[in-house]
DNA sequence: GGGAACTTACTGACAGCGTAGTAACCTCCG
DNA sequence: CGGAGGTTACTACGCTGTCAGTAAGTTCCC
């Protein structure tokens, strides 16, 4: 039974209300920085003042714990049986997801900001963040040894490198593209480099990087 | 000619104080952002009130663009020829850069924190970062278009995204690095994505990506 | 059903701090 | 002297968080 004679709250009109904060604070974070944000502003957005964001969230740093939280739960939301895939389907997955976010800036613009400004020195989200990419790359890099596995070949030691190659690309491409919109193609980028980072796992040759002067280019470790 | 009207005379002694406000400026920057990073705080480090560093700099969007502008000005001097190196030697450099940040982490962070900040409402620093990946994806483009060239490869279309794919590659892993850099190889990494990203140039096969499902079946586990 | 007891969802005022920029002044050194 | 390199003092904000108060629910008991 779920026990709620102790927390009477949360009518539905209540959690609509807070999924509104939510969705303003997202679209003020992206476009100022969190630091930089001002409760006002959100507040504002919704029709009220920022005592009444506080009231509803107790402070600003977890105002954006929340805002964190909630994304993570609606983007898995919406995938079948509510799990991310495993195998070649999470590569394709995340093309597909690089795909949607063309049309929604905020959102990455929420998450390039915010990843960032997280490294800053105690920032609130920085536990979010560190974790969020240790997920991340586990998740990744056991979808290319399945990969690996169901085509025969050896997951290589890189995988791990490979994992975190995929993610940064793909983070990386959503600042420049955030940019210049008219000069860098998100998905199809993303998608590139997914490419070029699996095909270096699955077939790991001596790279062209190293060829031409291998004699000096091994010894070479400034 | 140099029109330096902010600067009619500069002694030597000054302009050793200006750097020394520009190096405490990206220490600043780099750990509490721009937006948050006080004057104050700048000013505490180089000894003198935050009245000083105005006077220096007149304001502080001017300081932060002097910061941005010194790091590329004393990153190209110690360079041959003071100028960026081209074909194969332009990858290479981008993989010492790599290793030699991971001796930096300062400035790796004030880079990857700013650019990211950037990309919001106003901010004083967009236009140099638009600026500055416009020309590092050419020199990229080029440096690749150049390598296809010695090895009577035609560049295909994709040189376009695999520039800023390795560019991309190399921002994202950093902010990966300065999350965890236990768990995270800064130097090694990029090389990794540098050469996947070249051999995917070099021989554009078929994406495994795009395969579908024709191997499927076999288990060929060991 | 109706009213007392309590809770929720706010508002408005304000404390308290941090911050960029300005203006006036001082103080050396060439 | 005259100006460069500061300082002190001050202005004018902007920001988060607290507090008391109010109006509108909700719950419970008779």
């Amino acid at each position: 039974m779920t026990d709620d004679r102790r927390t009477p709250r949360a009518r539905p009109e209540t959690l609509a209300r807070r999924a509104e904060i939510l969705r303003a604070a997202t679209a003020t974070f992206a476009a100022r920085g969190y630091g930089k944000g001002p409760l006002t502003e959100i507040a504002e957005q919704v029709g009220m003042t920022h005592a009444g964001v506080l009231h509803h969230f107790g402070s600003k740093d977890r105002l954006l714990l929340e805002v964190l939280r909630h994304r993570d739960e609606t983007d898995v939301e919406h995938l079948p049986d509510r799990r991310v895939p495993d195998g070649i389907e999470l590569l394709r997955h995340l093309v597909r997801t690089a795909l949607a976010n063309e049309r929604r800036p905020g959102i990455v613009q929420a998450f390039a900001v915010l990843s960032a400004e997280s490294v800053t020195d105690d920032h609130p989200a920085r536990p979010f963040f560190t974790e969020r990419y240790r997920t991340l790359r586990g998740q990744v890099r056991a979808a290319l040894e399945v990969v690996c596995a169901e085509r025969g070949v050896d997951a290589p030691a890189t995988v791990d490198r490979a994992a975190a190659a995929v993610l940064a690309a793909m983070d990386g491409l959503q600042v420049q593209w955030l940019l210049a919109p008219d000069e860098v193609e998100l998905a199809e980028t993303s998608a590139f480099a997914i490419e070029a980072v699996l095909t270096a796992v699955l077939d790991s040759r001596p790279s062209p990087l190293r060829e031409e002067s291998d004699a000096a280019g091994d010894a070479e470790r400034p």
